[in-house]
Parts: C-alpha cells; sequence; structure tokens
DNA sequence: GCAAGCACTGAACGTGCGTTTAGTATACTG
DNA sequence: CAGTATACTAAACGCACGTTCAGTGCTTGC
C-alpha cells in the first residue's frame, strides 16, 4: 500500500510522501517514520536527505512554491506569470490536488513561507482588481486594499474548506466536474451580487461612519 | 505568565487554556503539560478532570458549540436561535476572539464535530438565502444549494484565515474597526457584485454547458 | 582492483509525550 | 470525630518521536 510511484528517486518519493502526509493530517501531526513507509525508505534517509523534519517541510513549501510560480523562482517578482501559473494550476487540478491540500494545511498552520505566500496572492489579486477597474471590466471600489484581502481570504476558503466544501456537495474531492458545478454560482455572485438592491450597502454604510472613529 | 483567570475553577481554567492552545498550535502541536502549565496545574490533574487529551477536545467543542447555539444542547435544531447566537458572537467578537480562533483550528483540523458543524452552517446559509429570496431582499439563484455552500466557505474564510486577514490589513487580530473595515467591501460586493457586466458570466455559461456531461 | 564516495539500513539514544499510580491535603457526611 | 469522597500533585511508566551512529552494498574514477 504506497502512497507514491516507484519510478521516482527517492528524494522525489520522500517529498510527494510528505506533502501528501503533512496536507492530511498537518505538521506536528505527521511522523517521519511514516512519510518515511509511504516512501518505501527507511526513517534515517528521510533524515540523510533532507537533514531534518523541518527541513523537508521547507522542502515542500518550496516546491509547492515552484510549481504556483510556474517553474522557477526567479519568476516571482513577473505578476504576469504568476497569474497565468495559477490559472494552470486551476485547470489541472486532478494532479495538483495534495499541493492545493498542502497549499490550506500550510496557509493554517502558518509555517514561516504561509506569510509571504498570502501577501502575494494578495498583490495578485489587487493587480487583477485594478487592472479590471482600469479597463472595465470590473466594478471600481471604494476601498480596493480591504477588497483584495477579503477576495484572496475568499479565494483561499475553497481551497482551505475543500474538504467539507466537497463533503457538502457529495463528493470526495473537488474533481474538475465539482468545479464546474461552483463556477456558475460563484460568477453569478461576483456579477450581480447577493442582494437585490442596495438598502443593506446603504443602511450600513449609514450605520457605520459615525461611529467608525469612537474607540 | 498564565493565559487565564485565576478566579475560575481548575476545569474552566483547563478548558480555556485548552482552547486557546489548540487554536494556536493545533490539537497534535499542543501536550497536555503546556495546557496545564497555562492553567496552573499538574498535567495529572487534566486527566484526572477529562479522562484523556481525546476527550478534553471533545470538551473543547462542546464549549464551542454552546456559544454558538446560544446556551444549551437542546436548541440545535432551533435554526432562528443559532442565527441569532452567531450574530451576537460575532458582535461581541472581542471577548469571543479565543473561540472564533478554535472554530477555524477545528475546521481545518477536521476534529469529529467540525462536520456536522460545517453542515449545520450550510443549512443556515441556505434558509437565509431561502427566505432573502422569497422576501425579495435577495436574488435568486439557479442552484441555491452549491450557493449555501460556496457562502459558507467564503464567510468562513475570514475566520480560518483570520491570522492572515489581520496581518495584511496590518494589525494584530480581527478586532472590531478592523471588522467595520472590513464591512462596507463585503457589502459592496454582495450588492453590486465584482464584474461591471455580465460578458464572463455568460462566457463561462456558454463554456460550460456543453461539457458538462462528458467525462 | 581498489580506494572513495554515495545511497541506504537497523539499531540505538535521548527526549517529551499521554497516561498511571501512589499518595497528601481538604472538605463533606454519618 | 471517624470515614469517605474529592481536588490535586510528584514521580514514574511505556511509548513514539526526531535524530545519530556504525555499518553494508553499490557505483565511480584512477
Amino acid at each position: 500500500m504506497r502512497s507514491v510511484q516507484e519510478d521516482l528517486t527517492a528524494v522525489a518519493r520522500i517529498r510527494d510522501a510528505a506533502l501528501s502526509r503533512f496536507a492530511a493530517t498537518g505538521y506536528s501531526g505527521t511522523s517521519i517514520r511514516a512519510i518515511a513507509a509511504d516512501a518505501g525508505v527507511s526513517a534515517a534517509l528521510v533524515i540523510h536527505h533532507f537533514g531534518s523534519k523541518e527541513a523537508l517541510r521547507s522542502a515542500c513549501d518550496d516546491h509547492l512554491l515552484d510549481h504556483i510560480t510556474g517553474s522557477d523562482l526567479p519568476h516571482l517578482a513577473d505578476t504576469a506569470a504568476a497569474r497565468r501559473g495559477i490559472r494552470d494550476a486551476m485547470g489541472n487540478l486532478s494532479e495538483n490536488r495534495v499541493l492545493f491540500a498542502y497549499l490550506g494545511r500550510m496557509l493554517t498552520d502558518g509555517g514561516p513561507v504561509a506569510e509571504h505566500l498570502f501577501d502575494r496572492l494578495v498583490a495578485l489579486t489587487r493587480h487583477t482588481i485594478e487592472d479590471g477597474a482600469a479597463d472595465g471590466t470590473m466594478r471600481s471600489f471604494d476601498d480596493p486594499e480591504v477588497l483584495a484581502v477579503v477576495l484572496t481570504a475568499q479565494g483561499l476558503a475553497n481551497v482551505v474548506l475543500g474538504a467539507h466544501v466537497a463533503r457538502s456537495l457529495g463528493v470526495q474531492e473537488l474533481d474538475p466536474p465539482t468545479v464546474g458545478r461552483m463556477a456558475l454560482p460563484l460568477l453569478e455572485l461576483y456579477t450581480h451580487g447577493l442582494y437585490s438592491d442596495d438598502t443593506m450597502l446603504t443602511a450600513t454604510r449609514a450605520a457605520l461612519r459615525p461611529t467608525e472613529g469612537s474607540p
């Protein structure tokens, strides 16, 4: 009962097994011996190749970042390339399912790279919002800074809570047809909104403004 | 350096310390000895009162459910009361900050009660959508089932990813003024949508429909 | 052919874990 | 006032953890 293929190098098998285990049971909920067993090697070999459990986690983080930002790290500053990389990853999400799960776990476990990655995604979202507002495809908002953060968190919700979302929709995992089912309501929501008029919005605007400066 | 007050019973202090620790470092990342130290008791007393670490987790889950659904478990089926309880909790979130953090951790750690709670929140969201559609305050959607799941996940995003959201907005935690800052863009989004017209929506509708049944 | 280096293992080490045990002090009960 | 239950602790137990160590086979370069 091996979780990963045999025709990879031991290092790659260990890394893949670690990604899967870390994603499923968290960093501290995973033992090196369990990873080694999945990869079909001894626990000592894991240390031999990666040095320590923490270094193995870092290697997993790097592997995720590589796949998110295309193929190599120098492109990190290129937002267009990053956007393309993310879209590609969303496209063939079946083979990236473990990576998505690991991303979700990483964001909630608060590893060393998680903050940087979240901030990068916020910046990416903000650029998308500003580009959309510039070319007229998106509405312009009062507070794009906060909107970018909120939209990023919302977008990551289906990654972080993917297991619950899938189970609630009656499937085992977020496979392409299920993502398709979710795309339309999401786009409907992002096109027409949820409320039929702006009574809630204006009421909240009125209620919030006078008390904004009070302690 | 004690995390909880002195004037509570030892049982309550242990439970509060466990909530805080579990929320911060996860279940398997927390030791009973650390919880006991926070509560100012011995590790053996934790076992004496709760029986085991897993039972202590269950007690934390129950405590969270109690606060979410009002005060006692028999009201679990009353959706209106649950909605009121959630709104109250959102109102004075300063004192419930630990509970919110624990909720987020619970949902991603996948504890035994997490699935049930998520499903309940989905049902609650669905009722809200249907009520809103019935009295005209909300638009009616093609697939309210999926929309309810998506909206629930999105709403929980700010709980699960609360730490990242707060840091991205330059604050230490999601305090009331920060929640106020987030309320307006959110309502703007839920009132007018994100896109300025429905080109994306109709394009996706057209692209999705022919391939919906294909493998 | 042989020394060097590499991938790899089984066994062991020390530590911290959840839990158990034996025991003490305190409060209630007859 | 004896007896019993209760709150609580220090110490210990067994175990699983991350990591180390000594060693084995295999490949590579000379």
